[in-house]
Order: C-alpha cells, then structure tokens, then sequence
DNA sequence: ATGAAAGCGCTAACAG
DNA sequence: CTGTTAGCGCTTTCAT
C-alpha cells in the first residue's frame, strides 16, 4: 500500500481522512490503490492513534418483554437512525444492571431510563465517559439527559377530560416507583387539585403498566355502580385498551358510557374497535436528539449540562366524548 | 499504574488477561493497582496489539416498520442474548444496502437475512470477514447461514388442515419476491399436488405480508360464495389475524365456517378474540445459534462451511376446526 | 515468573 | 503540499 501509490504513508493518511492538503494528482493515485487493494483501515489502530472513538453505546436495561415494548423500540429506532446519519458505530448493550459495560470501547454512552443500573450510570459519569440519560430526570446526578416532560403529561390527560366537562374522573397508574409513573400521576392529581376537583381513593388504583392492573383497575372502577368515574386516565396506551376491552365487555359503551385518555401513542391506539385518544410521547424524537447532544459533547467538549425536556402532545381520537347525564 | 504496583507493565497485561504464569503476591498487588485507579484497559489498543476483535456486528435491513416486525424484534433478542453470554460487543448497524459497513470494527458480521442488500454481504466475504448469514440459504454465495425450514413450514401448514379433513384449500402467500415467502408457498403447493388436492388459481392469493394484502386475499375468497373455502393458510400471522377479523365482519364464525392457520407464533395469535393456530419459527433459537456458530469461526478459524437449517413447529389454538359439510 | 523491547496500524506534529 | 518521525496503549516474543 505504501508504495502503491509511491507516495508517503502520510498521504494515504490524510487521504483517508479527507484533508484538504493533498494534490488532487496524489489523491487520485491513492485512491486507486485504495479500490485495487481493497484497503480497509483498521479502526482499532485509528482509534488508538487519534484518540477519538466514533462509537456510542446504547444500554438499555433488559427487563421482560422490553422488545414487544413500543419504548423500547421507538428509543432503539431513532438511536438507530441518528447514528447512521451521524456516522456512528451503534454498540448495543441490554444490561440486567450488573454485567460490566465496555466503557472504553466507545465515545459515550446513552442510558435508556434507568430502572436497576443506577451504579452502571454512577461508575460511567466517575470515570469521565460522556453520557446521555434518556427519559429521566437524574438531576441528582452531574449528568446530562433529555426526557419527556411526563408530569405534564399527566396534567394534560387532566385537562382534557376535566375540559370536556367530566368530574368524575378515576386513573390507573404506572408504576408508581418509575420516574414516569410517579411523574404521570403527580401531574394528573396536582392538575384535579387545582381544580377543586375531588378524586377519591377509589378512583385511583395503583398500577404497573401492566395489562393485569389495568384489568383489576377496571373492575374496581365498576364495582362502583352508579358512583363509578365516568372518564379514566390510564398511564399508558396498553392499560387504557385492556380497560376499554372490559367496559365493552361489560356491556357498556366507550366513549359514551365512560371516556378513556391513554398515553404513549403507540400501536395498541389503532388495534381497538375505538381509536384511543391519548397522550402522545416523541420518542423518536427524544432518541434521535440524545444522540445529537451526546454527539456535540464528544466532540467539541461541550461542558454545559445539557437538560432538556420535552413535551407531550394530546392525540385525539374516539375514545373520550363530553359528559353528558 | 505501571509502578504502583511494583512490577512491570508486562505483568500488568498478564493480570489482565488471566495468564496463569503470574506470581500470587504480585498478581493481588496488580488487582489492588487496578481497583485503586479505577483502571480500564484501552480496548483499540487490546485489539490492534492482539489482533483479536471480540465483537461482532448485526446488520438487518431497514425496512420501514421493521421495529414493528416481531421478526426483527426475536433477531435482535437473541443475538443481543447470545452477545451478553459470550461476553461478546454488539454493533448494531441498520442498513438500506449502500451505505458502508465498518467491516474492520468487528471479527465477524451476522447478517439477518438479505433483502437489499446483497452486494454488501459479497463484499464482507471478499474481505475474508467472518460472516453468517440468518433466515436465508444462501447456497450461492460461499458462506455460513442458519435458516428455518420455510418450505417444511409450508407443508407442516398443508399436512394440517388436509389432515382436518379439508380439501378446499386456500393460501395468501408471502411476498414471493422473498425466500422465505416463496419457499413457504412451495411446500404449501407441493404437499396438496402430491395429495392429488386442487387448490384453483383463485384459492391462490399472492400478498406480501402486509395486512393490506390480506385484506384483498379474504375478499377474494368470500366472493367466491358457496365455491369459497373451507380453510385457509396465511403465511404470517399478521396476515391470519387481519382475515379472521374481516370473516367474522362477514358473519361467518372462525373455525365453524373457515378455518385459519397462520405462520410465526407471534404476539397476534393472543390478540384476537379466537387464538391463532400457526407454524411457529424458533427466531430467538436461530439467532442465538448464529452467535455461537460464529464465535466459533472468529476463535477457532473453523474451516467447515456452516450451513444449519432449523424445523419450525405446528402450534395448536382455536382458529382451526375438522371440516364439515 | 518476570522484565525489556519490538511492534500492531495509524495519526499528528514537525520540518521542509 | 509532502515526507519523517514519534508515539497512541497494549500484547507478545525473548531473555533472564
């Protein structure tokens, strides 16, 4: 290769990485002797040389089911797609918060929430690494992050049901020891308390993003007979639909018996017989842009905290309606 | 570090890798250097030192909704799995068949299956990369694959609704411009020419995997009135799911009436209100397996072409019945 | 069992 | 604009 093109190792170099100081004679040359010799560089060794690494790592905690989740997914997806536009090498790492991360195998990393990996995230930021928390306000950590305002999100799920003139309004929430849970109904309950809106104990089950709490959430709400809510906030778009099943099979009627406000806007909006008004989150978004910001650090040393928090957008659809007697 | 410990740097790189020739004393001595300095060895400079690259790289096609694809979704599960286990780093690389691949990031690339982009997998096996190719014989091209047996799937389908006793036997097929769509029509065909069963041109609908398709397909058969069906097979579950749905718009009870059998095993067989009788692939299995079998080939420079095809599996549910009249 | 020293393949001054 | 050269941080002979 050297010789190839009889011109110094440099200048293949500096073709390589695109200066601007080279003949466009010697270019040329090199390149052909690139394309005859299927030259690849090692990108270890450029690595080791430059001390830059263009690569970023994605841990994402590895609960269950994380892959039919629609966060999950949307989160890998914009990561995805921002990488291979900023040119990046994707490192994909599902961590169960305890097996080791290879710090130096990459630029920086981005943590999807965290759940269990608190210590992974705290060994990171000790070690220098430049990170990036996704969808979580970790202010108690000297980290960057860029999350879903979900506290507003809860109130706007408030509002909008409050607005169509519902007073009997009950919620099933996430769980309660997730960032977002917390934040979701913290939102929903600050926003009725405002309003001198009373929300009983009754109308409000403790969940956990699951299906099966959705499915007691509802029957407890029923079993209310004639004092049973007649709009529910449901935390995220899965339990809002299971809920939906158990109304209609109950033999009553969505939106006109009880309106029903999700959140996420992902696919389970559209499977229903009724189209789920919901809460949409930019997920995609939010991923695409930790990787921005992650990306400005690595490169120009960008030392202000980036914090940034985005905010939700109410989708409607059919399954709220005005109160009516 | 190099002297904090008293001994040489060569020792140190020994204590790291686990050489055993290590003196007792002076490896505790190392690993208290380590601790105290919160030491992370450089990983390029571990791999142009060693040679070694212990991490491999996925590259999936990037078709639109891919991350909606249980397919996709089980692929990347396993192989993630499989990753974490071997203790191997993952690169994630999402492709549209041009753009470049870091071939020399990794020791070895798996390929998930080759829609687009078959010049790129050419090209790594030029290279002498290590490659393995899932979910598509590849005879052609001289390199690993592990796929399942669509063809046999095809038939598993075929054997089973025959076996019902039915002999009005319809199929929407995959896209046929896929291997797996294709092969899957092939033993479906094959299975009932060989039972002397006619299965008419318009008991033939040539979809594409998406529920649009199917949607056409059903139409088409219950147009046919008295001549329709007594039983179909779709070659995706997606597809099944979205024809029961128009069947019982019609009426028309599933299995009572028609019979239906999908093919996947995923998560839209529980989604309906009648579970899915479908062919089920062992995704998460084959990729795993990828992993191994690859791993094996970076380490052992194993030699013998690799070539592993895996039988899918009847799962039995509700959606089909024993025909009669 | 250990240390000294020679690279791995490349980038980045530096000098011309 | 180009070539020379000194490392990047580690592994790996080769002596000892």
């Amino acid at each position: 290769m050297a010789r190839r093109a009889k011109v110094s190792i440099a200048t293949v170099s500096r073709v390589i990485n695109n200066l601007s100081t080279v003949a466009p004679e010697n270019r040329a040359k090199v390149e052909e002797a690139i394309a005859h010799l299927k030259f690849i560089p090692n990108i270890s060794a450029q690595r080791l040389a430059s001390g830059h690494n263009n690569s970023i790592g994605l841990v994402m905690p590895g609960y269950p089911g994380m892959f039919h989740s629609f966060y999950a997914i949307e989160i890998i997806r914009g990561i995805g797609h921002a990488c291979e536009t900023l040119n990046l090498d994707l490192v994909f790492h599902i961590t169960n918060g305890f097996n080791p991360i290879n710090y130096n195998a990459v630029g920086g990393i981005i943590f999807a929430d965290i759940i269990e990996n608190r210590r992974q995230v705290e060994e990171a930021v000790s070690l220098g690494i430049p990170c990036m928390i996704i969808n979580n306000q970790a202010d108690e950590l000297e980290v960057d992050y860029i999350a879903v305002d979900n506290r507003l999100g809860g109130e706007i799920a408030a509002d909008y049901l409050y607005s169509l003139g519902h007073r009997k309004i009950a919620t099933v929430t996430g769980n309660l020891n997730t960032q977002s849970g917390a934040l979701r109904f913290e939102g929903f309950k600050n926003y009725l308390d405002n309003k001198k809106c009373v929300c009983p104990e009754t109308f409000i089950f403790k969940g956990d993003y699951s299906r099966r709490s959705a499915h007691m959430a509802i029957e407890q709400f029923l079993a209310l007979g004639k004092d049973r809510p007649t709009s529910i906030f449901a935390a995220s778009d899965e339990m809002a639909s299971e809920m939906i099943g158990v109304i209609m099979e109950n033999g009553l009627k969505v939106p006109d018996d009880i309106s029903v406000i999700g959140f996420d806007d992902g696919p389970s909006c559209l499977f229903g017989t009724v189209g789920l008004t919901t809460v949409k989150q930019p997920l995609f978004e939010m991923a695409e842009k930790a990787v921005r910001l992650l990306h400005n650090v690595i490169q120009h040393k960008d030392q202000t905290r980036q914090r940034l928090t985005l905010p939700p957008q109410l989708v409607i659809r059919e399954s709220c309606g005005s109160f009516r007697k």
